[in-house]
DNA sequence: GTAAAAGCAGCAGAAAACTGCAAATAAACG
DNA sequence: CGTTTATTTGCAGTTTTCTGCTGCTTTTAC
């Protein structure tokens, strides 16, 4: 990336780009922004701080961390970085203005989150905070948190109202990831407490798109969700026309 | 694994792979560390003690061991040169096991939920998400998400089915900030939207704890939360003795 | 016991952060 | 329009933080 704008920039956009950068690599040195922004140290120290002022980024010396950072180094994930933004980008083309969209947790829903284009206006109900924190980023968005109580690990909401609430909603479309995806149980999970939440997200909304890279692809976990039937869109970072993909299109799922 | 960096490692982020590495194989080395980081061993001890005075690792000859592994819980010790690490440490008083807790938004309040003792086995009911997140980093607190449309600026549920359901709860203990403390209008807020939040809060709880640097105190914004009379505890920096005080303890406030 | 490794205190250079101030820029207003 | 006001930005000087290093003490291992 090289300097991108010899335009003095404004406050606002300095701050859209940091926010930018701090999500995308989840750190940003204040040397390289001032390089990258033509503006002094100073000044980019002086926007940290009003970014961490609204707790948009964590500050640290030397830079900022983004907020949600819970153990930055996962590389295990890097590899797949790539394909779950293509897999993202996909998938952002199946919501339009003012839909009521369904989304779970993971870090595939996450990624299209951050792809969302800014000038989108929807509304999203979510059961998990993180994603609820990314929704927010984005102004014209609505954001629905469902309540109940919250799972330390991967810190949706488990029970509670969420069926009741859920039971009383209709959605547009309802946008999850998966653990396992195949012809022959259809969408499956390892994390069984995590099944019946998505049996009845599933069940709330008309429509429903799963992605997941294509590893997931024809491998099977403990937990059944629902079979391939009540899925419509299936999301992965394949051509829709792959031979990997064709059964699943027999079975009547769109391929994005 | 070999070295991950290259790039210059910012301190938390040292931290965090730290913990990472602990909590995953139950100790660390030293020289390891200084190894993968590229840092000095000194850093590394350095950060080792920072780790273990937050009580994260218990730091041994040569390296660290993962807390829960040795069992042992440090004490919470907090020089607490900042205003509100002092009003959080207070308030921590004020909790203790089984209690069911509602918390609002705002820095008072995370800074309090971030030195809460690691051995604490309480619920936790909140309003934000952001609070949400912090709590989850104890692992022996139960976490509940009120449900609703959640405010771009605070990021707390604004409205939805937040009210109803304060409404079916009784909580032990309130704790929330203050955006101003005055004998004459009592507790005050300047973002109206919050006024019917605070009230409910503070109804459907048995006792309620107001945190604020001192600041604050005499002060009146445009919004009025409740009179000082339905407040239980105050919570602020100074001694419980301060003359700035007096008044409020006359009205029957507990001050700590 | 001795040797090696780890720890510790303190120092110093570098980098970053903060302060106050003045110039530049944008916004408000008659 | 021009003028005034407020905000924003960069700069210089100072303070704080971070980090590696040196010399010395403590712990560990043989």
């Amino acid at each position: 990336m090289q300097n991108l704008k010899q335009i003095p920039a404004l406050k606002k956009e300095r701050h859209a780009f940091i926010l930018k950068q701090v999500n995308l690599h989840n750190r940003v040195l204040s040397n390289d922004l001032s390089l990258l922004l033509n503006v002094s140290e100073d000044t980019i120290r002086r926007d940290l701080n009003e970014l961490a002022e609204e707790g948009r980024v964590e500050k640290v010396h030397g830079g900022a961390l983004s907020r949600s950072f819970s153990g930055i180094y996962q590389k295990q994930q890097v590899y797949a970085v790539d394909k779950k933004k293509l897999i993202a980008a996909k998938a952002c083309g199946l919501i339009k203005d003012n839909m009521l969209i369904l989304v779970g947790g993971g870090t595939s829903v996450r990624e299209m989150v951050r792809l969302l284009p800014e000038s989108l206006s929807a509304t999203f109900c979510t059961i998990s905070i993180t994603i609820a924190e990314e929704l927010l980023q984005h102004e014209n968005l609505e954001v629905i948190m469902l309540g109940g109580k919250i799972s330390h690990s991967s810190k949706v909401v488990m029970d509670g109202d969420v069926f009741f609430k859920l039971g009383d909603l209709s959605f547009d479309l309802c946008i999850m990831g998966s653990n396992g995806i195949d012809e022959g149980k259809g969408l499956t999970e390892n994390d069984l407490e995590i099944i019946p939440l998505k049996k009845a997200m599933i069940k709330a909304s008309r429509k429903t798109a799963v992605l997941g890279i294509s590893e997931k692809l024809n491998t099977r976990q403990r937990g059944v969700v629902c079979p391939l039937t009540q899925i419509d869109y299936l999301v992965t970072e394949l051509d829709p026309g792959d031979v990997l993909l064709e059964k699943y299109q027999m079975e009547g799922l769109t391929i994005l």
